[in-house]
DNA sequence: TTGTACTGTAACAAAAAATATTACAGATGA
DNA sequence: TCATCTGTAATATTTTTTGTTACAGTACAA
């Protein structure tokens, strides 16, 4: 599992916490201590989903497109999301096996419901709220 | 991400298809297509936690243990499950940070009850249920 | 108009995680 | 007592993730 999901949020949080300030890369990569370009790629991400703008330039950095409170945390997730939150399963089980054949169809279902549930629980949560944790 | 639980799920779905017969890793291994030692070390798992049993020697193999309506997938997904489900976070974050330095505490916070949601929904399914859907 | 400090992005390297392979002792049945 | 399994360790390979270097392009400011 890749850490794109912590690291969204964490990026997120830093720009709330900034009030309108733009950040650079360099300074959100000091607070999770990744690397800046990890940084600026995840920003790329999040900039696609319309969560972050960012300017260019001397003096540039990134900042929060909307309001925290219209930000929750199932679309960052979905934002960031690639494969199967429960394990990507075998492109390839023997077709010659009943089970086999079909357990790929029927694990997706299965995961597709389920992973519904979970976003739909980080559905409840803003990025408002989620800051409202830090003092 | 690993694939423990689908691989776990698709030799469940063995066993049950196999009513009570015993199948070698060497079988299970070959629907899955995977190795039969990773076959091996999943059934150890799936053994400690009571869904199989296994008989060693000539003719061995494993099966289920208890009824697969009395197996449901979210003890399975918690049998499997190693490390957080979003993304396990970075383990050193700038303490000099505000943000940073808390930022663990609420991901941990907010991961525990996501996953809850999710172990909810697979709960609801058990190993018999699932297995109805291959004909 | 030139230097400085950023972003955006690609190409490559290194590290970590997942999976596969080999090997073999021990169990069990025929 | 042979053949066929499991259980398990050790090691190798592959894949994924993360980090690094490099540099063109943008914007500000002296």
């Amino acid at each position: 599992m890749n850490s794109r999901f912590p690291v969204s949020l964490h990026i997120l949080t830093l720009l709330h916490d900034a009030k309108g300030q733009v950040m650079s890369s360099e300074y959100l990569a000091g607070s999770i201590n990744i690397n800046p370009v990890l940084v600026r790629k995840e920003i790329m991400n999040l900039r696609k989903h319309g969560f972050v703008d960012s300017k260019e330039g001397k003096g540039g950095g990134s900042f929060l497109a909307k309001n925290a409170a219209d930000i929750n945390l199932g679309e960052v997730y979905t934002a960031v999301k690639s494969d199967h939150i429960l394990g990507q399963h075998k492109k390839d089980p023997n077709p010659k096996c009943p089970i086999g054949r079909q357990i790929n169809q029927h694990l997706t279902d299965l995961y597709t419901q389920a992973e519904q549930a979970l976003i739909e629980n980080l559905s409840k949560q803003t990025l408002a709220d989620f800051a409202l944790n830090f003092n």
